[in-house]
Formats: structure tokens, sequence, C-alpha cells
DNA sequence: TGTACATCAGTGAACGCGCGTTCACTGATGTAC
DNA sequence: TGTACATCAGTGAACGCGCGTTCACTGATGTAC
């Protein structure tokens, strides 16, 4: 696996792929962003790579495995994203703007983000999976302790986190699954509409 | 079909159902409820229903026609549940109720629940399906938007509703999608426990 | 520097499966006269 | 009250499909000596 980087743009076939690993995962997000978190198969995805059916085995012992390496890809890319957005001149800016990370992020990525809760399709105990799941909520929840501690004494330290979190997601749900009108381009002009206004009611 | 209904129960074997519609329900329903959505089969509930995998096909076009029945039904009942718990002292009172019924809705009845909102399975452009639909969002709006007046003069009329239904809706999909401990009791301890304390949050 | 060999990363044919849907059909029902 | 017939609600065999996974295999790589 010391392989050249370069050498796998370039020589164009040889028996050994070199990087097929990756150009599985390539090609899985490809097949959900095109047909959706239902449309993934296997040989469809081996088909894409260039290689046969029982290639992806190889790396991802079966389908599952190979959607579990790629829901935890998309975590982390969402917690970056969060950590990203994590920007403002106060701490209500900085939640809000994580916020409207959070849906961007489900708009923009739809199948990744479908695919990241779909938990009958990953393997839940996979420890890399779970890790980058808990890094990308800890993310916000960071930013919503702060210094401050809680007006709402008697209740669960999480509980703000998790109010925040809850609207978020569950705004870009519906979002996604088309309360606010079907197709891309409705739940887009719905976010930007209605999101900033709706997070106006969460209080922390 | 001026069927007398006592002996749909009782002459057990004829060429004609009698209620065949209804039994293709209720089959399908117990299908997901065991399988989950992905689990479901045309063949499979009709099966269970114990007729032939062609017989659907005359109640329900297709095995999507089926599921957005199915949806619809469980859209209506959603909608029951939550006039149902529309009681309460105060108007804040009410809200909670529904908010609480929206969430043990989803946990008791999650196959059912995930259906509702999987929309590349049904057919989004139904008459029925968008109606129940739209009747349970108009459940919480209708209280939500009470006598009173938003504080929030400049912002979208629906906003207050949308924020409601969105925590709530993105508590309940993180109960079910396994954030809080996979399994269904997981869930649910979590719902006990946090779910009030999350309310508190909202600022309506 | 050369060689033997273990290991790794692929091939491709084959398996068995359950699925949705179609098709020509038939049994039961209800209605017109 | 009886009969002919249209319509409705089923049957069951057959279709073609794509799927995930297994299997015996082989080509390429890297390492020990």
């Amino acid at each position: 696996m010391a392989d050249d980087l370069n050498s796998v743009k370039t020589d164009s076939r040889t028996y050994h792929h070199g990087a097929l690993r990756e150009a599985l995962l390539d090609a899985a997000e490809a097949v959900i962003a095109e047909r959706g978190v239902d449309g993934f198969s296997l040989r469809e995805v081996a088909r894409r790579a260039g290689v046969s059916p029982s290639a992806p085995a190889h790396h991802f012992r079966d389908s599952r495995g190979l959607l579990t390496a790629l829901a935890t890809v998309a975590f982390r890319q969402f917690g970056d994203a969060l950590e990203a957005a994590d920007v403002g001149a106060t701490r209500m800016d900085c939640i809000r703007s994580q916020g409207l990370a959070y849906v961007r992020f489900a708009l923009t990525e739809r199948a990744k983000f479908d695919l990241m809760w779909r938990y009958s399709l990953t393997d839940s105990n996979d420890a890399d999976y779970r890790e980058a799941g808990r890094r990308a909520f800890l993310i916000l929840d960071r930013r919503m302790r702060g210094e401050q501690s809680s007006r709402f004494a008697d209740e669960p330290a999480a509980a703000p986190s998790l109010a925040c979190w809850s609207m978020v997601h569950g705004f870009a749900r519906l979002a996604l699954d088309g309360a606010f009108g079907s197709g891309p381009e409705a739940a887009e002009r719905a976010a930007e509409l209605l999101l900033p206004a709706v997070l106006k009611h969460l209080d922390v």
C-alpha cells in the first residue's frame, strides 16, 4: 500500500487497483446521490469502480460494511461543517450559525445525510461510526454549554443542546421529506425563508 | 359490496374475500411493524392475507399505492392522537401535551411513523395522503396561533408552529434513529427523561 | 542482486433468492327484463 | 320469480430482473534469505 498516489491516476489498468477502497466509497456516494439511499446496490458500486462484484468484499466485508464506512465519512464531513460554522460575535450567533450549517448540509448532501441516520443499513456498533457521530454532536454541545450555567437548574444538563439539535434536525428532516413541497428547490426556499424565524423560538 | 360485515368473519373461505382491502392494509401494517419499512413486500402482504400475489392490484394499483393508502391511514391516526392530546389548563399546556403525544406516537408506532415520511415510497401527489398530513399539522398549528398575536411581528406567520413541529419531530427522529441508544427501550427512556426538559426551551 | 514463497487484491462464473407485475382465466355477484 | 349477462374480485403460472454472496482461481507485490 506504499503506493505513489500519482501513479494511481496515471497507469490506467493494472490488476491491482491501488486505491480501490476510496474508489468504492466515491462510487457509493455517487450512487446514493443519484438514486437515493434505497437505490444503493453493491454490484452497481463495483460496476462504477470498474471492478468485479466480489472485489468490494476485500475492503468492506459486505454491503453493510461499505455503507457504514460511507456514513462514517459523512459524519466526519458533517462535523467539519459544523465546526467551520461555529463563528459569530456572541454565543447565540455561533449557535444560529451552526444551525444554518446543519440544515444546509442536510439539503446539499441529501443522500449522505439520509444515510447517516438510516441505522437499519449501517452497523451502529461500529466504533468509528459511533465516534464520528458523537464528535459532531459535541461540537454543538460544547458551544451550547459555553461559560454560562443553565437557567434551568432542575433539568438534565444536555437538555439545551438537545433542544437545539432536535429543532434543526427536525427542520432539516421535514424539508428533506417534502413537508415544504417536494423537490430540492422548495426545500431550499423554505429553509432560507423560514429557518431564521424558526430559530428565534429556541430559548437557550 | 353490500356485504354483511358479520359474515366476513364467519364464512371462512369464499372466492370473494369481502373485505380484502382492509385485510391487506392490516397485513401491510403487520409486515412493516415486524420487518421495518424496508422489509415491506407486496407478495408477503398477499401471503398473509391468504390471497394470490396479484390480488392486491385490484384494490391498490401497485405496491406504492398500497403504501400510500397505509401512510394515509397512519397520518389520520396520528392526527387523532394529536387532537386527543390537545388538552390542558393553558395554551402552553396544550402545546406541551401535543408534543408529548407526537413523540409517543412515533415511538409506539415506529414503522408507521417511518412510512409517513418516506416519501420515496409513497405517492406524494395523492390527494388523501396530502390532506391527512395537512390536517395533522393544522391541529398543532391552530393551537399555536390561539388568540394571541405573535411577539415576532416581522416573521412568517407559520414560524412558531414550525418551530414547535421541528423540535418534536427532530426529537422523535433522533430517538427512533438510535441517537439515544439503540432499541425501543432506550428511546422511550430518553423521551421520558429528556423531552419535557427539551420542550422548556421552546419559546412561543 | 536474485530467488522462493507467502500474502494480498483482484477475477468471473455460478448459486439461489424473492421480488413486482402481467396474463389469460374463472368463480361469484348483482342487475335488467 | 327466473333467467341472461355484465361486471367485479379473485386465481395461479409465468416473465424477467437484479441482487448479495460464494468459490476456486490467478496476477501482482513485498519480504526473507
